[in-house]
DNA sequence: TTCCGGGTGT
DNA sequence: ACACCCGGAA
């Protein structure tokens, strides 16, 4: 039963008791680095496991070991042997700030790992949650972990609909751990939870069937496992603004040839201003000296911004028309294009069809 | 090809 | 708050 309590409705002792219960009859029992309190077998394994799974770690692990037996060995040994055995696990900055734990282990607390989850945190390559994982396993001290498998497992039995990495919703899933731990069995429950999420409520496909969560769990009521946890937003595209001029002449058009790289690489393009696409006088303002290095100019007048969507910007334009009394002479990359046969021009979609636009509906 | 991730650097 | 690391999975 849930209990209410002053702190809040988070506790409930009966979520603890089905994850160790689960644990003690399917989890995993026999990993290299269980049945063991050796803080420094338990802490190598957990940097090996962030990022990188069981099975890929066991290899690595054993060999680890072999050549670094003690966290003095690994201390003493040269920096190109750590990474040596590290060759092939990937995220080399794990094997740098291991090497550096070690050395700091053995300067700053006599070769003995700390049991304090906030001491372990301090060091190089711990976080809070690889932390409590260590202290859990290697002293029994009740402290939560929230790493990739328990937020996705919190997120579905919680039924928590926001992404988990906007700072908010992540401090609610560590209240909610710190909230959930059992009063005793701190290092069956860690484990269960790991199991969990490595066995049963795996990102693709839970086998919601077996789980010890099942009757509770929001996401396999409301048959959202495949929803939940919310995946990561793609990032906003950012926003550009230029102003493009369209400078006719004559039934004709300045155009400018484009760099080869970069956007609309060697397309032909009206003469661009980068960063203004505002609208009015002060935009017509920061055109005009633009504008007036293609001769005299007789008006300057806007027309209707367009908005370009690339796969990774939108680009806001704002097209200035400009009428010239005079054409100045003008080098390359600028040339006068007829407008007759605009069609035929390398121009971006977008420009083109701003082009035919404006010269489509001049109904003469 | 895109998604994912614990800790760190910005 | 965000990019990055770099390898596996989907």
């Amino acid at each position: 039963m849930k209990r209410l309590t002053e702190f809040g409705q988070l506790e409930d002792p009966s979520f603890s008791a089905a994850v160790i219960d689960w644990q003690k009859s399917h989890g995993r029992h026999a990993l290299p680095w269980q049945n063991t309190r050796d803080a420094y077998r338990i802490w190598l394994s957990e940097i090996m496991l962030q990022q990188t799974q069981v099975a890929a770690v066991l290899s690595y692990y054993a060999r680890f070991l072999e050549r670094f037996p003690t966290l003095h060995d690994l201390a003493a040994a040269p920096s190109e042997d750590v990474m040596a055995q590290w060759s092939g696990l990937g995220y080399y900055t794990r094997a740098r700030n291991l090497h550096a734990c070690a050395k700091r282990v053995v300067e700053e607390y006599g070769g003995v790992f700390p049991s304090e989850p906030a001491l372990l945190a301090d060091l190089p390559g711990i976080g809070r949650s690889t932390a409590a994982a260590i202290s859990a396993f290697s002293s029994g001290t009740r402290a939560a972990i929230l790493d990739g498998n328990v937020k996705r497992v919190f997120a579905r039995v919680f039924g928590i609909d926001e992404f988990p990495g906007v700072k908010a919703v992540e401090e609610g899933l560590w209240r909610r751990a710190d909230a959930l731990l059992p009063a005793e069995g701190i290092e069956a429950y860690t484990q269960g939870l790991m199991d969990l999420g490595a066995t049963l409520c795996t990102r693709s496909k839970p086998d919601c069937a077996r789980c010890p969560l099942q009757d509770r769990c929001v996401a396999y009521a409301t048959g959202r496992t495949a929803e939940l946890p919310v995946r990561k937003p793609k990032k906003t595209i950012p926003e550009k603004q230029a102003a493009l001029l369209v400078v006719i002449e004559g039934g004709q058009v300045l155009l400018e040839q484009r760099a080869q790289s970069g956007i609309w690489g060697g397309l032909m393009s009206l003469p661009e201003l980068d960063g203004h696409a505002v609208r009015g006088a002060l935009a017509i303002d920061a055109v005009a000296p633009l504008a007036g290095a293609f001769g005299e100019v007789e008006a300057i007048s806007a027309l209707l911004p367009l908005v370009h969507v690339f796969t990774h910007y939108r680009l806001h334009i704002a097209p200035f028309q400009v009428s010239l009394s005079r054409r100045a002479d003008l080098p390359a990359p600028y040339l006068w294009w007829d407008l007759a046969r605009i069609d035929s021009a390398p121009l971006p979609a977008p420009v083109k069809k701003l082009l035919l636009d404006l010269s489509a509906p001049s109904l003469f």
